[in-house]
DNA sequence: ATCATTTTTTGATAAATATCAAATCGGAAG
DNA sequence: CTTCCGATTTGATATTTATCAAAAAATGAT
C-alpha cells in the first residue's frame, strides 16, 4: 500500500487526509500465474494498481489470441473500455506471474472524487500520462518496420523481453512469432 | 461558443457559473485552409475546440509526411504530448479546410480547475472518452489488414473519405496511396 | 472552355512478412 | 539422468504491401 501511495505522489502531491480515505477503500488481492483478473464478456468495475507481478491483455480474433498490452509493477490496470462504459469487456487480462494487486471499485473511486477534488485531479493527471504513452505506442506500431519495433523494445522496455514468452511479445509487436524469432537472430 | 458549451454538457452537466467562467477564458480563432495551428518544434500551450472545419496532424519520418490523425467539428484539438509535457511538439497540425476554433490557454484552464472542481471532472471524463477511442484505433491499426481498415473506415467514418485527400487517408491507415487506391477499386 | 497542376489510378517488380511444416531447444516431472 | 511437452527456431513457399514509373483523371486558375 505504501508503494501505491508513493507512486501516486510521483504524479501529484496527496494530502494525508485524502490518502487515508483512499486507503480505506483499497483491497489487496493476490493472484497466481495464469489466473485471470478479467475475463472477456464480464463488466470490469474495478481499478487496480499492480504492486508486483506481470500480466497481459488479450482478445480473440479469428480464433487467435491477440496480446495487445502488458502490465507490470507500479502501473494501473483495468479493462479500461469496460470500466468506463460499463459494457462487457472484450479483452481478457491474465497474469503471467504471481502478482499482488490493490483494487478499488469504480463506485468507491468516483465517491472519493466527490469528496476530494485532489484525487480527481490526480487521476486526471494519470490519464494524461497514460494517454501520451498510448499515443506514442500507436504511432510506433503503425509506422515502423518489424525490425525497428524490436530494437525499440530492446532499448525502451527490455524487461518485457526478459519476462514475457516470445509468442506474446510478437503479438504485442504486431508480427508473427517466426518473424520475431528471425529478427532476433540478426541481433 | 454555444455549440462548445452544448458539446461539453454532452459529457457532464455544467453549472451556469462554471460555464460563464469558462466562456471568459475562451478566444475564437479563424483559420484558412493550409494554415497551421501548431508547427513541429514549438510548444503548444493551448487547448482547442473545433466548431467548424477539418485538420490533420502529421510529422516527418525519413522525409515523408506521416498523417496520423484528423480533427473535425465538435472535437477537442491540441498537440497533446506537447501540451502536457510542455516540450516542443513533434507533430504539425494543419487545416484542411477553413475552420473556426475556440482556444483556451493551459494556464487559464488549470486555473479554472482550481476554482471549479466540476470543470476538472468534465475534462477527466473527456479524457476517458478520448482514451477509449485511441485504444480502439490502436488495436484496429495493428491487427487488421489494409482491406479491413478501409472497410471499417467506410463504415465508421465515411466523412473522412469524403473530405480528406486519399494521400492523407492512406497515411492515416498506415498504407501507401497506391495500396489504398487498389483496395478501393474492389469496393 | 483551356491549360497547368495536383491527385488518383494503373502496371511491373521488389521487399517484407505470413503461413505451414518440421526440427531443435530447454525446463519440469518423475 | 531421462522423458516429455511446450517454446523457439529454421526452412520453403505464399501472400501482402511497398516501390518506382507512368498514365489518366480531377481540380483550379485564367
Amino acid at each position: 500500500m505504501e508503494q501505491l501511495i508513493q507512486h501516486l505522489k510521483s504524479y501529484y502531491p496527496l494530502s494525508n487526509e485524502a490518502s487515508k480515505a483512499l486507503s480505506n477503500c483499497l483491497e489487496e488481492k493476490c493472484f497466481a500465474k495464469n489466473d485471470y483478473l478479467i475475463k472477456a464478456g464480464r463488466v470490469c468495475r474495478y481499478f487496480y494498481f499492480m504492486e508486483r507481478g506481470a500480466l497481459r491483455g488479450f482478445y480473440n480474433l479469428n480464433g487467435k489470441e491477440i496480446t495487445h498490452w502488458f502490465g507490470f509493477e507500479n502501473t494501473f490496470i483495468t479493462s479500461f473500455h469496460s470500466y468506463i462504459t460499463e459494457q462487457p469487456s472484450v479483452e481478457n487480462i491474465q497474469f503471467m506471474e504471481g502478482s499482488i494487486m490493490w483494487a478499488i471499485s469504480k463506485k468507491d473511486l468516483t465517491g472519493l472524487f466527490d469528496q476530494y477534488h485532489e484525487l480527481e485531479r490526480l487521476v486526471r493527471i494519470i490519464y494524461e500520462n497514460y494517454y501520451i504513452r498510448l499515443e506514442e505506442r500507436y504511432v510506433n506500431a503503425q509506422f515502423k518496420t518489424a525490425a525497428e519495433l524490436y530494437s525499440d523494445l530492446m532499448e525502451k522496455s527490455p524487461h518485457i523481453l526478459e519476462r514475457v514468452p516470445l509468442g506474446y511479445v510478437s503479438s504485442y509487436l504486431g508480427m508473427t512469432q517466426e518473424t520475431l524469432s528471425r529478427i532476433r537472430k540478426l541481433h
